[in-house]
DNA sequence: TCTGGGGTCCTATAGCCT
DNA sequence: TCTGAGGCTATAGGACCC
């Protein structure tokens, strides 16, 4: 979906169209926060994603900034899940605004298909996206973006050299902020000059797992597999100060809060856990973990609490905490019968 | 000075067991 | 009794995704 969360706030609030519209945080671009969507009106102000809301006041103050409504855009996004099983159940889920499809048993032409859903989507949300079809996720996922807003890109084998290869190595799923530097230093920019490197001096650089797929990545290779059903690993909450705090009663009062949701969300989701692990993150930004796992499963906020508190002992809190969470992994599904 | 919150997966290391 | 090698699990950190 095309700046999903500022395209749904534009439709409630059809004033906004047209305008900088910058969703993320409390919607308060004085406070702590980042940016989860720009509208693309924001985006010429050069406003994008994960970027400070402060920042992108500053960038453009005449924006409107509103805070992230999860409850509203949980909602359309089921609309137009929905619409996409009219089309095929071969459906992987990749958060709230993106979806892998596997078409190849509809028997239509896939620009047909693309453009089919496209229409639909349109008819019951008023929205816009940006489709790729492509033989495999991977390129399915580059070319999706290659044509942004409303966009249909439909790549074959035989566009990798053309198409994928000058894009730079960043857009690789799985190549973030740290790999592209690495990378620059290689005197790698583009997934072309990715693919100029042998196999074994990628694994020598990168390990053989990483290593590998980035080989096979850069020549359009990926046999991953639609996941159309999943398990969660872990829950968790975690929460940022307004201002960092050294105050012991209040973080662990935060602790105490953040477990009692998390156990609210296994017990809705049916999930026992066995590992609590408590991170907190120092104002220096440096986060640290600590874990604890329990001899047996559970959802009992007492015994999940407690697990946090001891975790909690271990951290030496002598400087000031600018972020607490806790986190439940080991999850086991709850037998039916054992509910309530 | 600024850097959210919900997740997944990978790697390294250490302890324990055979 | 000592010395490994391997496998397994728990833990901690880090990169990445939306």
């Amino acid at each position: 979906m095309d700046a999903f969360f500022s395209s749904v706030e534009q439709k409630r609030h059809p004033e906004l169209i047209g305008k900088p519209v910058v969703i993320g945080g409390n919607g308060d671009p004085t406070k702590r926060g980042v940016v989860s969507t720009a509208s693309y009106e924001a985006r010429r102000f050069g406003i994008h994603s994960a970027m400070p809301l402060r920042t992108a006041y500053k960038l453009c103050p005449i924006a409107i900034f509103l805070p992230v409504d999860y409850e509203e855009y949980s909602r359309v996004s089921r609309m137009f899940k929905e619409v996409l099983k009219e089309f095929t159940l071969m459906i992987e889920d990749v958060g709230i605004d993106e979806a892998f499809l596997d078409i190849s048993s509809i028997d239509k032409p896939s620009r047909e298909i693309a453009r089919e859903i496209k229409r639909r989507i349109k008819e019951e949300t008023d929205l816009n996206c940006s489709i790729g079809v492509a033989p495999n996720k991977l390129l399915a996922k580059i070319a999706s973006d290659l044509e942004k807003p409303d966009g249909l890109t439909i790549l074959t084998e035989e566009d990798i050299e053309k198409r994928i290869w000058p894009l730079p190595a960043r857009k690789l799923w799985g190549v973030g902020p740290k790999t592209e530097a690495y990378l620059k230093e290689m005197g790698v920019k583009t997934i072309g000059e990715l693919a100029s490197w042998p196999q074994e001096r990628l694994v020598a650089e990168f390990g053989q797992s990483y290593g590998s797929y980035l080989y096979e990545a850069s020549r359009g290779i990926d046999e991953s597999p639609l996941v159309t059903h999943w398990e969660p690993k872990s829950l968790s909450r975690e929460t940022t100060f307004q201002k960092d705090i050294n105050n012991w009663q209040l973080i662990a009062k935060n602790l105490a809060e953040l477990t009692r949701d998390v156990v609210s969300s296994m017990k809705e989701e049916g999930y026992q856990g066995r590992t609590v692990t408590v991170k907190v993150r120092f104002s220096d930004f440096k986060s640290y973990t600590r874990a604890k796992s329990l001899d047996k499963f559970t959802d009992l906020e007492r015994e999940l609490r407690r697990a946090a508190f001891d975790c909690l002992g271990r951290f030496e809190l002598k400087r000031k905490v600018r972020l607490i969470g806790v986190r439940v992994s080991n999850l086991e599904k709850v037998r039916t019968e054992d509910r309530d």
